[in-house]
RNA sequence: GGGCUCGUAGCUCAGUUGGUCAGAGCGCACGCCUGAUAAGCGUGAGGUCGGAGGUUCAAAUCCUCCCGGGCCCA
């Protein structure tokens, strides 16, 4: 008991550690009070105040679509972009960040229809597009809040938004400028279209259901036999037939090729049918299938070639019906599978995507004789005209039939696109498109946007990682051009008026220039509410070379406003976000190109490539000066994450249970470069190890209770072979190591660095090291002191380095860290400061011999615990004799305390070098114990006060 | 089907130009401390570097093919 007595006595004579800094975090309670804080404090606002005239950076964010709250996804993208935003700044860059919204496009138009139901039928364009409006701007909200909750750091004050009037009119500039490269033309593509609606529908408004269609084998024959491989062995003068197989026999009048696949084998076969004979031609391995399902008796194969060598010998076939034109070609498309009909695909250009892919590089037309109504034109033969499609089918059925091109034919019940208002089939139809060509050559530029965009992306910007370059590069080497027109309302309108049928349109640069002032004044709803005259106010024909005859004739009499009429189109939505270099960039900042974009790996064909397209077209370079792309989040099995499978991970759920900083404390882990693999198991590991941060930060707060800074030195150039100077030397290596990692985007390897000296190097080592001189230490001892004045410093550093990562967490400490050191907050937010320079500090060269040793050390000491049944390591020494390199000796210019300290046993003691063993461990527990220390040091002794001190601990009481 | 890309201990990641590169942390096992305590410390076990060939004196690191993921197309 009395011991018991004497322990609590001397407990209170020690420095134990106090800090205000709880060992809880209470994450979730306490960050959106650091929220509240920033935005108080106009942090945001400071921070460009105060980085003012400082060397810029300009990082551009890419603008999320502004739908649905906001998912994993944005969580990994808005933290890595925000991790780039704060370190940027506190490495002393101007790196402001104004973050941007998508806010047009079918994704909302369809949500906002699809809410009104059949309400939506009746209502004006501009009815629609003010509900479209609301919506964009209820989740800009939503998303914001959201990204906000993440701790990020940003103008949300002044978000740029792709809805806003002077955005839509900085559009209109660079499609201006693209419209001056003579890039943009009119011209056909075939869309999914609606004849009931007599309108284009987009892939989500289409509803799949079954339908019952003929399924039809017909004879194409060959215009003459002599054309086909001789290893066919076809007989002379007699008539090769093709077979085709078509569901959509009303297709039939837009034929203009019949496509093969090169790779694969096609046989030609005589057979008999109905007791006529036939040679005919289709792929090997459905041959006998469909000629037996066709009835064909008799059935020889005569010989074979591939479907490469049938389109070398440039074999030509007679259209079966339209007698009018010329023989026509056979094609490869790769995407000719032998999955089913014959190998032998009609091609109709102006009917179906495929088609029209391959009419393009084939250099046929798209030709399509089917009018908006679903009825066949006059450039059908005659007795189509005026007819539907669903009539045609029959009709050209009958036509095959009776002209002996009729091989089989069948039902069928398959899966067809229907309008998802109507219900009604769709068909495919060529529609007149505007387009961006890639390869017609641009004045400016002496070349075509393909070539530059090419060449821009190939030699002009840095990509992270440098495989982002091939992936770019490969994708504008075979891209089409660029589709630019909907037939939607929620857009900005394409601004081209038309004229008399047959005239070219009005759409010239400076058309679309007066259009844009009047956007820029009234924004885009303008353009439904008025007249072609209000539009055109600042347009002058006479003084634009380039408008077409009828519009400067129409102004000259005053009648433009009854002549002209409003195009119905808008942009594609990826017109607008890829105008953001010029409307975001360019016109709120004065900043083009940007220094960074950083997005996920799917934007090398979206975001990335769509405004390099528009920025190459108009300025002649890449908007960006380098490319920082991340991968996608999978679930820990690697499989992608979707709500349907179940295996999603909500960000809301996150948050709420690990807190915004464990959130980012993770994103900083990773390595993005590839796909990231997301689990709760993952979060509750950083959790952890923030946790291990947050303590190692309380321990060293909690030591500097009595620090004054007057009193408190670091370790002089004499003391280079103290601890303290020691762990000053790993800090400098933290340091630098975390800049350069900042600089490069390396988080994770900031956070690994960040993380081990959190761990290993204050925890492990020497918090543990120093423990006994700041509790038992006088405490004005110079050691003491000196140590005190080390963890200052540790803790200024450290603060401000896991400040980008943890911003919270830096902000909560930085203010205790301040108070309880009594010192000025010279920021009021570490969010304002540097990241921190290298300590002056002369650190002894042999100290990683001595740690070399201290390992070894603790390893013998281990090991003799276990065989000698010793659980306090108090309870032993250590003898030491140094390894002798031909410098003997050097060992002790080290203290033998330090040592032990560093080993966590009572008493060291260096031997000769070179004397064996080299580390011995010492029993002891025959000599007395310190009670205050608790190390049996050799100077332990009975005192005046009846208790047994050590020389150092009596000193301190003040007993004798 | 095509282009790009990824696959290192149970988990997350390091491994420059091929030659101490088979590592770290977490987790796990065992033990300690009880004056950082819903904390802290120590020791230890764990991988034929997705698989199979090949180039080389030498390969996780270069080449080919295969298996399994991802993004974008078709």
């Amino acid at each position: 008991m009395t011991e018991q007595q004497a322990k609590r006595s001397y407990k209170a004579t020690l420095q134990l550690p106090k800090t205000g800094f709880p060992m809880k975090a209470n994450l979730v309670q306490n960050e959106p009070a650091s929220v509240k804080r920033w935005q108080q404090q106009g942090v945001y606002q400071r921070l460009r105040a105060q980085r003012e005239g400082a060397s810029r950076y300009v990082f551009h964010d890419g603008p999320p679509y502004a739908n649905g709250s906001i998912h994993t996804g944005h969580l990994l993208n808005k933290v890595l972009k925000d991790l780039v935003v704060r370190s940027r700044n506190m490495l002393g860059y101007d790196c402001p960040f104004i973050p941007g919204w998508d806010c047009h496009g079918l994704p909302i138009e369809h949500r906002v229809v699809e809410g009104l139901g059949d309400k939506a039928r009746g209502m004006a364009p501009m009815q629609i597009r003010k509900r479209c409006a609301d919506y964009a701007t209820k989740y800009i909200k939503v998303q914001a809040d959201g990204m906000k909750r993440l701790l990020t750091l940003a103008d949300y004050e002044q978000p740029y938004l792709t809805m806003a009037p002077a955005y839509e009119a900085a559009v209109l500039e660079v499609f201006a400028g693209m419209v001056e490269q003579g890039v943009v033309y009119r011209g056909l593509k075939p869309v999914h279209w609606s004849i009931e609606n007599q309108t284009a529908l987009a892939e989500a408004e289409l509803e799949y259901y079954e339908r019952e269609d003929a399924s039809i084998y017909a004879f194409f024959t060959l215009a003459g036999p002599e054309k086909v491989p001789a290893s066919l062995g076809a007989s002379e003068g007699e008539p090769v037939k093709l077979v085709i197989w078509t569901t959509t026999p009303w297709t039939l009048p837009a034929n203009l090729a019949v496509a093969v696949a090169p790779q694969s084998m096609y046989a030609l076969y005589r057979f008999t049918q109905n007791g006529r004979s036939h040679l005919a031609l289709l792929a090997e391995a459905l041959g006998e299938k469909v000629l037996a399902m066709g009835g064909a008796e008799a059935i020889e194969k005569l010989g074979t070639c591939t479907g490469a060598e049938l389109v070398a010998a440039e074999p030509r076939y007679d259209h079966p019906f339209n007698e009018q034109c010329k023989p026509r070609p056979i094609v490869a498309a790769d995407y000719v599978t032998l999955e089913e009909g014959t190998g032998l695909v009609h091609i109709a250009p102006g009917h179906g995507v495929e088609d029209y892919l391959t009419g393009l590089r084939e250099g046929l037309d798209i030709y399509c004789p089917v009018r908006g109504d679903g009825t066949f034109d006059d450039t059908a033969v005659a007795w189509l005209h005026g007819r539907s499609v669903w009539e045609a089918n029959d009709l050209v059925m009958e036509r095959l039939r009776d002209t002996g091109h009729m091989f089989h034919e069948h039902r069928l019940t398959h899966s067809y696109p229907h309008d998802w208002r109507g219900k009604t089939p769709v068909i495919f139809r060529a529609t007149e498109q505007w387009f961006v060509s890639v390869d017609q050559p641009m004045p400016a530029h002496g070349r075509s946007l393909r070539e530059l965009a090419v060449e821009q992306a190939g030699s002009n910007v840095d990509f992270i990682p440098e495989w982002g370059r091939n992936r770019m590069v490969g994708m504008l080497e075979s891209r089409p051009d660029w589709c630019l027109s909907r037939q939607r309302v929620w857009g900005l309108p394409i601004p081209a008026f038309y004229g008399p049928a047959g005239a070219p349109p009005l759409l010239t640069a400076a058309s679309v220039r007066a259009v844009a002032k009047v956007i820029e004044a009234q924004g885009s709803d303008a353009w439904f509410t008025s007249e072609p005259s209000q539009l055109l106010a600042h347009y002058s024909a006479a003084d634009d070379p380039q408008a077409p005859a009828w519009v400067r004739e129409a102004a000259a009499a005053g009648t433009l406003t009854t002549t002209a009429t409003k195009s119905r189109d808008i942009f594609d939505v990826w017109f607008e976000s890829g105008s953001s270099w010029h409307a975001a960039l360019q016109r709120m900042q004065d900043a083009c190109p940007a220094d960074l974009y950083l997005e996920g790996s799917d934007q090398h064909r979206g975001w990335f490539q769509l405004s390099l397209l528009p920025a190459a077209a108009v300025t002649g370079r890449a908007p960006f000066r380098s490319v920082l792309t991340h991968g996608f989040i999978v679930d820990k099995g690697g499989h992608k994450m979707s709500k349907s499978v179940g295996n999603a991970l909500e960000v809301e759920d996150l948050l709420r249970e690990f807190g915004a900083d464990v959130c980012r404390w993770w994103v900083s882990s990773l390595n993005t470069d590839r796909d990231i693999k997301m689990d709760v198991e993952f979060f509750k590991v950083a959790g952890e190890e923030y946790r291990k941060v947050r303590n190692t930060i309380r321990f060293l707060l909690s030591n500097l209770r009595d620090f004054d800074a007057g009193a408190a030195a670091l370790p002089g150039a004499d003391e280079d072979a103290s601890v303290d100077a020691w762990v000053l030397g790993e800090l400098n290596g933290l340091i630098s190591t975390a800049r350069r990692a900042y600089e490069t985007f390396a988080f994770r390897h900031a956070r690994a660095a960040i993380f081990n000296f959190c761990n290993d190097t204050i925890s492990a080592i020497y918090g543990n090291a120093v423990k006994d001189r700041l509790y038992c230490d006088a405490p004005d001892s110079r050691r003491r002191r000196r140590a005190q004045a080390t963890i200052d410093r540790i803790l200024g550093v450290l603060i401000r380095l896991i400040a980008p990562i943890l911003p919270h967490t830096a902000d909560e400490a930085w203010a205790i860290y301040h108070s309880e050191t009594g010192r000025e907050l010279e920021h009021e937010s570490v969010h304002l400061d540097l990241l921190p320079e290298p300590v002056s500090v002369t650190v002894a060269a042999d100290w990683p011999r001595v740690m070399l040793l201290r390992e070894q050390a603790m390893k013998r000491i281990e090991q003799h615990r276990s065989e000698h049944d010793i659980d306090n390591p108090l309870d032993l020494g250590v003898r030491v004799a140094a390894p002798d390199a031909g410098d003997g000796g050097w060992l002790d210019r080290f203290d033998p305390v330090d040592f032990a300290d560093l080993c966590a046993v009572s008493r060291a003691e260096f031997l000769p070098a070179g004397s064996a063993p080299a580390i011995e461990v010492v029993d002891l527990r025959n000599q007395p114990r310190c009670e205050r220390s608790w190390k049996r040091d050799g100077t332990v002794k009975p005192r005046s006060d009846g208790g047994h001190l050590s020389d150092r601990d009596a000193a301190v009481v003040g007993v004798e």
